[in-house]
DNA sequence: CTGAAAGCGCTTACAG
DNA sequence: CTGAAAGCGCTTACAG
């Protein structure tokens, strides 16, 4: 069944099939109709390649999900199927609330995960194949975002979330990124708020975005709260559960107890209880535990996590915006948008005296 | 850049280009490296819809994942973003690791949402569209099915995940499933084996086909232990965390206190959890709790759950050796799979005497 | 081994 | 308002 058929079977041509599939303004009430019945009748359905092929957009936005971890290691390497995007807690909700904000904009959506430097052409040979019309990228470090955007067309419409703006912006990428200065800035004032003035930290990866501006903002709160800085309280993590046990360790391990802690992640919160509960100390009477990101498990820890909540929805929505927008050539006014964040209070941290 | 321009630049004919492009064996070596070398130099990538429309596959997968709650809701009218798919804890990781496995085997993927009966459309347009070889299905109770593959053409690949067979099977459709009866009958037993004698259930959603099996090994595993299907001990739950706690707190009222509650799924006994602690009673002391599906959350609950571990990048596999034995015309011999569980003995349940 | 040409199923100026 | 025709960028018999 193509249009050459739904046209002999009304009695049209396969143009004016065409103009009533495309919603060609001067066709007559009754032509119309006539086309729509038949093509609802055989179940007919454009052959989305011929429409892309005779210049129509793909209706399809890719979303790349970057997880490199080890530069070393190509993708063919990796054998154990359970280490890939599966594990990864992190990027599936936004994953799900991209595609859900697709399919309700009437975009498909063609999903690709890169595991390693050799496989960023995928996110070339999508563009320049005519898979997608736009893409959002997310999960790299700058590192990788250079080089991207250094081989990508300079048409290619994408929008990269979490990404340094600063030093790679050629003027052709838009981004979203969360308040990641101003959540810490709650999150910290809260803390202070409570009567916390020991505080340390447990940093996310300092190549990421997020992980850099979350630690610049928490010194910053601290100095302007006249809190001082203590090297001691200071552990440098990579935003997985390991890095937060391992960061918590060395924290406590340093002889002066903090009275809270900020974890750059709520991942990294996780493996800071495990230590915690370790060292034989309780959450939150002994020690104040602070996350971010209010990830879907942070509800269930015990204690419930208190951590600043991200809307993954919120971002994805935002991206799908930025995208369409671009498009359908529309004027963009802002290629930058930034989603607010905000505190969400659990049993993690207590008052002190 | 086309495949014209990549001819003329290397002094051949587009169908040389082509033919080195689709690994022809009939080139001599040299003339294959100097294509090769323009397609490279000048970073050309053949038109994906064009390379369709001239007979190849799309090379690309589709995943529908059917998320249908309420049928008297049409998707329009669902405004709460927050309510979608993004809360859907259970099918992420199982997006994830078919994306994950569809990439390595070097194909695509088009994920697509369905939230009721009035967008079970889209799989076969989908596939009407051309945008897909073949498709897997994963979500659905009985009712959708049975609809979708009324709909469906007879040679629409798909596979369908956690269907109940013997009811829809028109032959065309393949399908895989875990072994919910014996990971179910291996759970009970283990609760006998502790001491267990009164052992009550939340079931999971009984018109899902992993929800009735579960129940009904449930069933068979106490009377074959010559155990009492105790009426106040069933709790009819949907896998939802609140028909947990509702279904548990059920159980609880009854006056008679089961030693052990096998739930559905994790997700509801979390409910369940919560329900108990509700009750001043602990796990496991008080009462054993066990889950199914090892979800990523249950290894972080207090106490860490029992439950039966289901592979879903297994899952994910199996559906994808199906469906590219089907594209490509392979002998199929099992048009079923079934994929194994095993226990995870974690600290909620505990030995009695 | 290789080129000219037909064909895949659409859309859209163009002409009427 | 509508049809005939060109064109999108490939692949693949066909002929040599």
């Amino acid at each position: 069944m193509n249009s050459k058929d739904i046209a002999k079977i009304v009695g049209v041509s396969r143009s004016t099939v065409s103009r009533v599939i495309n919603n060609y303004p001067d066709i007559p009430q009754a032509t119309r109709e006539k086309v729509l019945k038949a093509i609802k009748e055989y179940n007919y359905y454009p052959n989305a390649s011929a429409r892309r092929l005779a210049g129509m957009k793909s209706s399809t936005l890719g979303i790349f999900i970057i997880d490199i971890k080890d530069n070393e290691k190509p993708h063919h390497v990796i054998e154990n199927n359970e280490d890939l995007l599966y594990g990864n807690s992190y990027f599936s909700p936004f994953i799900n609330a991209f595609i859900d904000q697709s399919n309700k904009a009437q975009y498909h959506v063609l999903v690709s995960t890169i595991y390693s430097s050799d496989e960023l052409w995928k996110i070339q040979s999508a563009f320049y194949e005519k898979r997608i019309d736009g893409a959002v990228i997310i999960g790299s470090s700058s590192i990788d975002y250079s080089k991207i955007f250094e081989i990508m067309d300079k048409d290619s419409i994408t929008v990269a979330v979490d990404l340094d703006m600063e030093k790679e912006n050629t003027g052709t990428v838009m981004s979203v990124n969360i308040n990641n200065y101003g959540g810490v800035s709650d999150a910290i004032d809260y803390l202070v708020e409570l009567g916390h003035k020991d505080i340390a930290v447990i940093t996310g990866d300092l190549n990421k975005l997020s992980g850099k501006i979350r630690f610049e903002s928490f010194k910053d709160a601290l100095l302007r709260h006249g809190l001082p800085l203590n090297n001691d309280f200071i552990a440098y993590g990579d935003f997985t559960e390991n890095s937060g046990y391992e960061g918590m360790k060395k924290i406590l391990a340093s002889g002066k107890k903090p009275t809270a802690v900020f974890t750059s992640n709520d991942t990294m919160a996780i493996g800071a209880y495990r230590a915690i509960k370790e060292y034989g100390l309780k959450i939150p009477e002994d020690i104040s535990v602070m996350g971010f990101d209010n990830s879907y498990i942070s509800q269930y820890m015990s204690p419930p996590l208190t951590t600043v909540n991200v809307s993954l929805p919120e971002i994805a929505k935002c991206s799908i915006e930025l995208l369409l927008d671009s498009i359908n050539n529309k004027e963009i006014k802002n290629r930058q948008k930034t989603v607010n964040v905000q505190i969400v209070k659990r049993n993690s941290c207590k008052k002190i005296v």
